[in-house]
DNA sequence: CGAAGACTTGAAACCGGTCAACTGGAGTGG
DNA sequence: CCACTCCAGTTGACCGGTTTCAAGTCTTCG
């Protein structure tokens, strides 16, 4: 199911996979990811010109991929997998800003450094890019800039969001905001929004939420007691009405 | 102190202004703004071509400079005064995602609608570009597009660590990491870092930290019965010890 | 089958929110 | 010039949602 440089949005790999393997000549061309990110920005000649710069990796959950304050020599696109972004504190109270998902892209820096940590949630592919020499394309390819401009805004809106959430919502609020998003954001990679798979932990879902895991599961419980939603196991949620569901979590 | 087209950072100018005016010619060369924001990215030749669309306009008190959901027509560089840029919840709730402050940028969006309300605090001299204008000029000055991806990763930046305070930190923790943002921010524009000038209200800093009026002005009291900092007046922070405020501030 | 880890549930404590009253300074008008 | 009003800020008492601490339960996996 899953090429070298090529994998299916969403696929799961039972097949050992090189850690990781350079692609050449038209692997971008055939990639899942060939009309997603910013490589949906080039055509085909132009993508030819990142195609040699670029090979995908794989990493074992819990690895980290960068760490905040490492120097930002590459940019990435999550092939399959969920990756993590967090930011800690030093007594260890940890944010995670942000979930990624196959389609997403990371690494953007203004500073050269990374401004926060990614870390594989389960098995992750990743096609990685050398910063110097993607931007270096910025020249000749504005469509390209132009591209993780608009990548960067939408983040920033996501951002804002988040903050709203983090600063004023209830936890019940909170965990219905979650679970639309992440509803959301499968749908719009073709996948099922309904029956929602978390392919991250309760402990994960708290650090994106500001709460504690205990919060977390009493709120799903009460959640299924009131019958908005089933947890036939941990980490499936089947929304038992998806349109009153999606009313409840935008505020009705 | 003044002029149409130009004005000093922070300068408090008691002459009545026109509400808005154009600017031809040379009028950004003149610009106190000149070396900030994305006209920094310029040179001189290069700002002849975005001067003619720019012109200056004033804002009072809270009044709403554009809100969430309307089409994103222009661009604004802040000259003199604080904006706010918050989201509602429908029932009134408010999260102020930012502060701007002179030489700061807005009116990002990846939709083409703000997706966030910007608001005058004090009153307001702002610079406004038409954006179809602007965007129409990232073919001929890609270093435009840089300046602004580089503005835009800056500010997703401090979103990240907004998102940390907001999800993670106490209410002291907060107001101290608010304090010390000023501070640094003050000092940025070539101002002191020291004697700190709130220029919002005790509302909006609430709204800014994900608390209540009660919980921020309590907490400044106690900081003050603590020696940490003094309060002459509700608006002005003086740090008893900036070099012990700066450690506590970043969690020592 | 046993151990480890994730998730859930319970009881008690606490931080920050809510509601309410008070203070003080700025602006206004008598 | 002073009294009044208004509003921002402060302070107090109480409340409650969330956290904390602790003990279960369930699943997974060796």
């Amino acid at each position: 199911m899953l090429d070298q440089c090529d994998s299916g949005v969403g696929a799961i790999s039972s097949r050992a996979q090189p850690f990781s393997s350079h692609c050449g000549g038209k692997a971008c061309a055939n990639c899942a990811m060939r009309h997603v990110t910013f490589c949906a920005a080039l055509d085909d000649g132009e993508l030819q010109k990142v195609s040699g710069m670029a090979h995908h990796s794989h990493s074992e959950p819990h690895q980290i991929i960068f760490q905040e304050g490492d120097a930002a020599r590459e940019l990435f696109n999550v092939i399959e997998g969920t990756v993590k972004l967090y930011k800690s504190l030093a007594d260890g109270r940890t944010q995670i800003t942000g979930f990624l998902f196959p389609g997403d892209f990371l690494g953007l820096s203004a500073t050269g450094e990374y401004g926060y940590t990614a870390e594989a949630v389960g098995k992750v592919t990743l096609c990685r890019f050398p910063r110097r020499e993607l931007t270096g394309l910025f020249g000749t390819l504005p469509k390209l800039v132009d591209r993780l401009l608009r990548i960067s805004t939408d983040e920033l809106s996501a951002a804002q969001d988040q903050m709203l959430l983090l600063g004023r919502k209830t936890a019940r609020e909170k965990i219905l905001s979650f679970l639309f998003g992440m509803s959301e954001r499968a749908k719009k990679r073709g996948q099922p929004g309904n029956p929602i798979r978390l392919t991250m932990g309760r402990a994960e879902i708290a650090d994106y939420l500001g709460l504690t895991v205990e919060t977390v599961s009493r709120t799903l419980t009460k959640l299924r007691e009131d019958g908005v939603l089933k947890l036939p196991r941990p980490q499936e949620v089947v929304l038992v009405d998806a349109q009153g569901f999606a009313d409840l979590a935008m505020g009705a």
